[in-house]
DNA sequence: GTGAAAGCGCTAACAA
DNA sequence: TTGTTAGCGCTTTCAC
């Protein structure tokens, strides 16, 4: 019924075309030392039979190992960055060869880091760069050096604009927010909540959490809701300053039982709502780390909005290997992540498989 | 740094064997006229040396076309089964040669029409199975048959217990049901509510509605909810049925503001509020259908529970050939999809890319 | 029971 | 500018 028709291969093509199957593989992959004329008549073969590239054979047979880069912020176990390591490693399984990909790491916290990271890049041979551009414009710089030596980078996490990319895949950081909001404020009059972000000590500001806090007041202005926010501060690495925070502002505010938390770290305050025992406030969070799940669980944590980070980096990875070896673009440039709403009944199905 | 550790070829462990390649292959799979000896010696090896087949050179060489039947209910445009037959075709794409799929279709409302697709199947030579086993006691026996022939087979939508199968893949129906409980009565009371199911005429009862039926009941009796439900059947494909019995329901109970659907059927019902410009009901459905999902952006279906289907059917079929091809079994026999929740603000992110 | 060798479709080095 | 050819790792046929 749906048998495949056995596909025209490259000695098809040479045939027709009167060439030998040596031009085809340049026309195919834009090598130089072919005539114009012999081009069009290949690349009018080509679409005639409607020829495809073997996958299979051509990564079998190429000899070349691609050297693929990834520029990612260094993480603690449990981390954000950690499900994008994940997906890097996961990715890096899966492609038994001709693919060495390697890691440099920078500080999240620190410019310089960043820009010795991607210069540190530049020392390679490399093919392809994955990227997660936290700092705009020092990322700027790089990815036109890259640019102009035609190597291929694929942004993760966030991107940069006015530069050449073949692909970026990242959650829609505004959505969230205005899915977030919606989640807490539909069908209830919420008067008063608190936001938790974290303190990033003067550092990069947070784009992610930017943008997901102007989705968040966005739905809040469009839905003219009245609600009166306050924000602080957590501090991810000070144990105490944290249990001091949330003591101190739920014992000045003990009726304020609903909690936002527009970044990663939702787990800081349901370990705390855990310690104390408190179980009649909403939290919601974003994320899928382990800890977060764990008090989703638990029922400390009432929603999380999460992607699965791991599954998306392993394809945009593989955005930049298909190109490489295929010379195939991916159907998008800009690929907006599902936003999974989960809670204590669905969570358990979300491992990855 | 992270350079693939080129992994050992059949060559390679043929040399440490002290045989030839070709016994190298007979060991692999399992074919006959290998020594005692020879076997254990070359298993040994492949541990030890950690072999791993190269699937790219296996597939290239592999001269076997593959024959795949799946077994389904066929469909009109947009309804569930569509989505099923997608996967498979996306699938088919995919796997440019070697694999041959056909499809044969029954009819879901008529047993026998199963038995006999069932019996069509066994008429060719065939290398595996996806089914969708709807009717269970004429599917085991089905099943029993081609075990015997050694011919895997991979359940989607549901599966037939004591059974040898290689692997299910469907949405977990209990918890689905369960859910969507939880989305209705977390938070506020519903003192009345109304389920619609479909009417199957006599035939063959739906065993996804039952069960989530269950786990809808379920969360009900748990958290000890007070809910008078009422229940009715909608008619697919009869229009002037559907409208007169919502019309007539709805005048007689004005006051239930609550809707729930446990089957794929939502947009029967969306589509009547949007006939009738009923803005201030919550309606729960299943299922990313295109009229569904439309229902859900204009605002007349509030949630959707879903799952990605296509893309676990894809998945499904790629089990199958793995096993076939390079004789691995998949990680998890049962796999159960991931619950995704819908809803007007996130729906937008979850076409499949 | 085992080995040898051709060939799957493609790449890349070398030759012309 | 173009053609030829040796592999990549595996399957399969045929020979021993």
């Amino acid at each position: 019924m749906f048998k495949q028709a056995k596909s025209a291969t490259m000695e098809d093509v040479a045939r027709l075309s009167g060439v030998s199957i040596g031009t085809i593989d340049r026309v195919l992959h834009n090598r130089k030392g072919v005539s114009k004329a012999t081009r069009s008549k290949v690349l009018s073969v080509i679409e005639k039979t409607g020829y495809k590239p073997n996958i299979n054979a051509s990564l079998l047979s190429n000899k070349k190992t691609y050297k693929l880069i990834a520029i990612i912020p260094y993480f603690q176990k449990g981390d954000y960055w950690e499900m994008i390591y994940d997906g890097i490693m996961q990715s890096n399984e899966k492609n038994k060869k001709n693919i060495e990909i390697d890691i440099i790491y920078y500080n999240q916290f620190d410019v310089d880091s960043f820009q010795k990271a991607c210069l540190h890049a530049l020392n390679f041979e490399i093919d392809g760069v994955l990227i997660a551009p936290i700092y705009k414009k020092e990322a700027s710089f790089f990815i036109k050096t890259l640019s102009e030596k035609s190597i291929p980078v694929v942004f993760v996490d966030t991107k940069v604009d006015n530069c050449e990319y073949l692909a970026y895949y990242g959650m829609p950081l505004y959505a969230s927010g205005y899915l977030a909001a919606h989640l807490f404020f539909n069908e209830k009059e919420i008067p008063e909540l608190v936001n938790f972000n974290v303190d990033r000590d003067g550092a990069a500001p947070n784009e992610s959490m930017i943008k997901r806090t102007e989705g968040f007041m966005g739905y809040i202005s469009d839905h003219n809701i009245k609600c009166k926010i306050f924000d602080y501060s957590m501090r991810p690495y000070d144990f105490m300053y944290n249990i001091h925070l949330f003591d101190s502002f739920f014992s000045e505010h003990p009726n304020i039982n609903h909690i936002i938390t527009l970044n990663s770290r939702a787990y800081i305050i349901s370990e705390w709502m855990e310690m104390r025992g408190i179980r009649d406030k909403k939290l919601l969070g974003f994320d899928m780390l382990e800890k977060n799940l764990d008090g989703l669980k638990k029922g400390f944590i009432t929603t999380l909005l999460t992607e699965r980070t791991a599954t998306h980096v392993e394809k945009s990875m593989q955005a930049l290997i298909n190109y490489l070896v295929i010379n195939q673009k991916p159907a998008y440039k800009d690929n907006m992540f599902p936003i999974d709403i989960l809670n204590k009944y669905n969570v358990e199905f979300y491992k990855e498989f």
